[in-house]
DNA sequence: AATTGTGAACCTCTTCACAGCT
DNA sequence: AGCTGTGAAGAGGTTCACAATT
């Protein structure tokens, strides 16, 4: 299957939500200029990145909303379950443990790991946090598919490498920095300073 | 001046990041070659993503990692303060109001809204929380810059639109909705899920 | 009449490749 | 000899524009 570009897969997700809340209204139908305008895209983007997938609309009319958000939240694999492990819990962890967003979709935070002796055993809601070092025996019992990393990131690397020594092969990584892993592992970054920095620059050069 | 592309500037925060890294480390020389690979991308992309902005670099030699890092400093603004304001205390505002590397960067969160009469007048640190509907006052004595919108979806709109009203002109959105905002209103979008989901993508085609 | 689905045109970003410095 | 800086080529993503369909 062709390659699709990671734009394409993040509008999709953007659509995905956008239909949720027309649903919501009771919304039954949509365009795709309606979707474009809602999302600040083209209308030709949006048929475009629904191309990629099959065939949704019925021409002269539009599309059904919630046909349209439920092909799309199967393209995204969004109605499995998936185990996942949160390692680092310091602030950032801390709240995504409680990020109900996370839940909704199907994201089930079923393991905390951290190396801190003084965090290790203490409670957030029902899970007990574990030492990182006993990562493989948890995420083999957990059946653990995805991670998240909220470590600080002189450790990330080694984390990381932990994590993908017990077959973990998805990765969301708040760490600021580059990491490698192998090429079967997909990793993805979260870095909300690049994106503070971007406001930065762009303040910074007003009217220049 | 060229509009310069919104990944040369992401780009520009992970070579600031790496140089710091190596100058801790004591590296006083570094060529495109070497920041390419720590933060993987081609050094070809390195080399013309800073080009964009002056020359840098030594010819046979390669570029001084604090002269370098100082340049990036400037061009991203880095080196001046600037006053945040922070709208929705809830768990992950309340995660960035401890988040150090923000307050290292010289993004300095100095007013906290919400408009959850049980939350106004609690303080997180030494920060009262003050109700969001007396924001023009606040914005004005706190003389804000950047707002950091962390709201449910559905009043983030809303809040945007007060944000804009007092002349903020650059907001970085936690919201998983695109917001409106006039053209000199820089918007930055920080949006989880869709990163989680992108990972629930690839892990669903797997082998397809 | 309205709106989709899509090849082709267009534009933007990345990589190549090499002249030019040190 | 080694590495930067950059114009040109290449790749990839977006928009156009229109035939196809309801």
């Amino acid at each position: 299957m062709k390659k699709i570009s990671d734009s394409t897969i993040s509008r999709m997700s953007q659509y995905y939500r956008t239909l949720g809340r027309l649903i919501e209204k009771k919304v039954q139908t949509v365009s795709s200029d309606e979707i474009a305008e809602i999302d600040g895209v083209t209308s030709a983007q949006v048929r475009k990145d629904l191309s990629f997938f099959g065939t949704f609309g019925k021409r002269g009319l539009g599309y059904n909303t919630l046909d349209l958000q439920n092909n799309i939240g199967n393209i995204l694999g969004l109605y499995k379950k998936w185990n996942v492990a949160l390692v680092g819990v310091g602030n950032i962890g801390r709240a995504l443990v409680d990020y109900e967003e996370f839940r909704n979709q199907g994201f089930l935070i079923k393991l905390l790991l951290d190396n801190d002796p003084k965090k290790i055993s203490q409670k957030v809601h029902d899970l007990e946090i574990k030492p990182f070092s006993d990562i493989a025996k948890y995420a083999k019992q957990h059946k653990i598919q995805i991670a998240i990393v909220s470590v600080p990131a002189n450790v990330a690397q080694k984390v990381v490498d932990g994590l993908v020594g017990c077959g973990i092969k998805a990765i969301l990584n708040f760490a600021p920095l580059n990491l490698k892993v192998p090429k079967y592992v997909i990793i993805k970054n979260e870095n909300m300073s690049i994106e503070l920095e971007a406001l930065s620059y762009h303040l910074t050069r007003r009217g220049k």
